[in-house]
DNA sequence: TACATTCATCAAGATTTCTTGATGTGTAAT
DNA sequence: ATTACACATCAAGAAATCTTGATGAATGTA
């Protein structure tokens, strides 16, 4: 059967999201934030401790990740929390799936 | 000596092979070049032509690719064909997936 | 042999991305 | 009000990546 142009509404993310997404992750200081959050939500201070990285440093990699869509952030008096948003790796997740369809025709 | 990491074949990899796979894979013209050889193996001269691109540009991309181990390429008379490599699509998301449940847990 | 075609590779410049240190903003404690 | 803390933002330099045009290697053709 043909590839099916529709998709379910968490899926079919653009390329251009995708790459979006890519790019964020392609980068050793983010991946290891990535991970680091996996577990869990961490406020900036904890991060820069556990990987031992300059606080601008940090800030600077927290906003790509941000922007990219795979961080959101909760602020708490002074402190503010990251979560990874399992969404986002979700939607690379079906992009890649989609990618490997058209592959197997 | 390749001392080998304790993995499962296709599942697991290293967090620096995924970097590498995510790398490769965030750029503009590298993504065409993906999707262009997802339905199929292409010759070097077809996908300039299809993508509108420099040969050298061209070149340069595919190898990046060709390291990343998206693509294996194979030479038959004058012509170079490249043929993308699900088998890092599936690595790559195997690597989301494991992500993912970390998360969760 | 001589020549054209296909593609890889190289060096130099252009562009993008990252890092660093300084400064700014908001919050809380004294 | 002053101070300390947590974090973001900025500008300038450093580093990585990309692009371009030229050249080279390999293959096939006349």
């Amino acid at each position: 059967m043909a590839a099916q142009p529709q998709a379910p509404a968490s899926c079919c993310i653009a390329g251009d999201q995708a790459r979006a997404l890519l790019k964020a992750l392609a980068d050793p200081i983010r991946l290891q934030v990535v991970e680091a959050l996996a577990p869990g939500e961490r406020c900036v201070c904890e991060l820069t401790e556990q990987l031992g990285l300059a606080q601008s440093k940090l800030s600077f990699h927290l906003k790509v990740l941000k922007d990219a869509g795979l961080l959101s952030d909760r602020q708490q008096g002074r402190w503010t929390y990251y979560r990874l948003q399992g969404r986002a790796l979700e939607q690379l997740r079906d992009w890649l799936d989609q990618l490997m369809l058209c592959r197997s025709s």
